[in-house]
DNA sequence: GCATTGACGAAGG
DNA sequence: CCCTTCGCCAATG
């Protein structure tokens, strides 16, 4: 989006986080989490994908971890985030923990048509979305 | 400035 | 097939 703005991340939620334009050598870190966040709302309703995923699609510069770490701001960011929609690489809902309640990922994963068993996503290959070869440059 | 941690993932035993 | 180790990079104590 053109007009996201780089503070789309409270620096509040981030904690320590400047401002992109004073850190020469750092200024990928906060478009990094715009970057998640552009993928992440791009995931089709009733798809999900993987933090590694993600993270090869955006360049394998950056670990999937930080991936994961990004979506610890999307709950500040704006618009929304359909973070229920990013699973690990065995489709299990690791990420519940950081929802409202635990039961709560689960819960939209449900009702988007995505069928949850024991905090895994059932045929996940099926479901699985990945941005390298869905979303067209 | 070093050690630990983290919504990860791949490799090795 | 389960468990441990390591790499990844930034944050935190």
């Amino acid at each position: 989006m053109h007009n996201m703005k780089r503070k789309s991340i409270k620096k509040s939620e981030i904690g320590t986080l400047k401002n992109d334009a004073d850190l020469p050598s750092k200024q990928n870190t906060a478009s990094f989490f715009e970057d998640v966040h552009s993928v992440v709302r791009q995931i089709p309703i009733g798809r999900v994908t993987s933090y590694g995923a993600i993270a090869q699609y955006l360049g394998t510069r950056m670990s999937a971890r930080m991936v994961g770490w990004a979506m610890n701001a999307s709950h500040a960011a704006n618009p929304p985030v359909p973070a229920q929609r990013v699973v690990n690489r065995n489709g299990m809902l690791t990420g519940k923990h950081h929802f409202s309640t635990p039961q709560r990922m689960e819960e939209l994963l449900k009702a988007e048509g995505v069928e949850v068993k024991d905090d895994t996503v059932i045929d996940f290959k099926n479901v699985f979305w990945n941005p390298s070869s869905e979303i067209a440059l």
